[in-house]
DNA sequence: CGGGCCTGACTAACCATACC
DNA sequence: GGTATGGTTAGTCAGGCCCG
């Protein structure tokens, strides 16, 4: 049957969720560990595994930089986050950064069996009221409770935060290319010149990094 | 000179299509 | 099934131009 590794640091929780998969699912191979660094081992010498419950509040996590790690160091195997959280811009931001689903602790025994299910049928999970707040509210607030890096943005030149301020609206280099009317190739140097500087690796994390900055009022100057 | 800006050449990864 | 191939995108690198 399935493959599941199962890392998070409370024993109990653990236990629950082993007994969850045990049963929804008779025969699973299922391993555990406690914290971020034996996951990743545990990916190096199992890559047929199926599935990774991952905790978000785990020794060597660091929020969803644990997730990155996971991702860049086993990208074949889909990662669900299992966490107590259940901030909707979290949540939206494990999806970004690759996790196939989002399963709060809070959620019943059925309904945790029900997505482990979907996701192993290759679906995404997310909460319901997630998906629902998703659907109803077009007003998107971004609650800005880490807007990360206004300093790092003074260290960017004028037309790199351009290109930053394009990149956070989704547009592609070629996109940008034409509205600032440079070549693409400028465009990726200057995207290159930006990672560094924000000190992150790609245009995802650069946006996510970069939040709901206020381009216009650092351009005024 | 040095830094910002611009560019072409290049590689890696992904994805769809065609073909065997 | 598998795999070859062409197209697109992201990103790096080396180098040239301009200006204080």
């Amino acid at each position: 049957m399935y493959k599941i590794l199962i890392a998070d640091d409370h024993p109990l929780f653990r236990e629950a969720i082993h007994n969850v998969i045990a049963d929804g699912f008779p025969g699973s191979e299922i391993m555990e560990t406690a914290d971020l660094d034996s996951a990743l081992e545990l990916t190096q010498s199992h890559d047929d595994l199926d599935l990774i419950l991952l905790d978000l509040n785990m020794p060597g996590m660091h929020g969803l930089g644990g997730l990155m790690n996971l991702r860049n160091e086993a990208p074949t195997i889909p990662v669900v986050i299992v966490s107590a959280e259940q901030d909707k811009q979290i949540v939206l931001q494990a999806i970004t950064y690759g996790a196939v689903g989002f399963i709060t602790k809070s959620s019943p025994r059925a309904q945790m069996t029900d997505a482990i299910a979907q996701i192993l049928d290759g679906n995404v999970y997310l909460p319901p009221d997630i998906i629902r707040s998703q659907k109803s509210g077009s007003s998107r607030q971004h609650h800005d409770h880490h807007s990360i890096a206004p300093e790092l943005l003074q260290a960017l030149t004028r037309k790199q935060l351009l290109v930053l301020e394009r990149m956070t609206k989704g547009e592609s280099n070629k996109q940008i290319a034409y509205s600032l009317d440079i070549a693409e190739t400028t465009v990726k140097a200057h995207v290159s010149a930006i990672l560094r500087k924000l000190g992150v690796h790609n245009r995802v994390q650069a946006i996510l990094s970069a939040g709901d900055i206020d381009f216009a009022s650092y351009l005024r100057r």
